[in-house]
DNA sequence: GACCAGGCACATC
DNA sequence: GATGTGCATGGT
């Protein structure tokens, strides 16, 4: 897929082999319980993960990681609690819909994981809900529901189309198909593959430093350049 | 002080 | 359909 002087022919499983040695498995997502995993894919919206543990931390002082906790509790002392989150109006909102959706239908995340319907079903389901978009769903369903579907961020547009992989103006659901058309169908592979993504980016692949030669991807990209 | 972070909905063209 | 903007905190 790739073709430049230091790797012929190196194709999304290679990459993620390389990624997987360089930085070993990531064990994602850092989370007790599936609802934790919901909970944390909402705050994490745009929002540094540092930022989300400290909200985290707050609800777990009060043992508030509880669907119908969360359902039943003031909006405002929730607003409260999520501050550190930032966007915290917004995200209270968003936690009370996606909330009453499982509280309403399922009764708990742990049920909504049982559930028979298919992924697209589900996919669908999330995507109703105000503040649920792709990536927000797409995340709840992998690693809150262990469905295999791969999920697509900012880090994944930015560093592959720097690869040369995909394009800029490609949207959610190609870029999406691509990773599901060229890799293992995993469960194990799609946790570790965007945990692995997101580790790079974090470190190599920011909007500051466009192209890194630390990076395990220099090698893809400078081509490019 | 500017820029950025594991998005999303909504307005406007 | 593409592009722009508000939402907000905390770290670099």
């Amino acid at each position: 897929m790739i073709k430049n002087n230091d790797n012929d022919n190196m194709d999304l499983m290679d990459i993620y082999n390389k990624l997987l040695s360089q930085f070993g498995a990531q064990y994602w997502w850092p989370a007790e319980t599936p609802y934790e995993v919901v909970i944390g894919a909402v705050l994490t919206q745009n929002t540094s993960w540092k930022n989300v543990e400290k909200a985290l931390e707050n609800l777990k002082k009060e043992n508030l990681i509880d669907e119908k906790k969360i359902l039943s509790m003031d909006i405002e002392k929730l607003k409260e609690l999520i501050k550190p989150a930032g966007f915290y109006n917004i995200k209270a909102e968003r936690l009370k819909n996606i909330t009453k959706y499982i509280v309403d239908n399922y009764g708990t995340t742990n049920n909504l994981a049982k559930t028979e319907k298919d992924i697209n079903s589900l996919r669908n389901e999330l995507l109703a809900i105000k503040g649920i978009g792709k990536e927000t769903s797409d995340s709840i369903l992998l690693y809150a529901l262990n469905k295999p579907i791969f999920v697509v961020d900012a880090y994944t547009r930015r560093i592959f189309s720097r690869c040369g992989i995909i394009d800029k103006s490609m949207d959610y659901d190609e870029i999406r198909l691509i990773f599901e058309n060229n890799i293992l169908l995993n469960l194990n592979v799609y946790k570790e593959y965007h945990a692995l993504i997101v580790e790079l980016g974090k470190n190599y692949c920011k909007k500051k430093n466009p192209l890194c030669n630390e990076c395990p991807l220099y090698c893809c990209c400078k081509k490019l350049v």
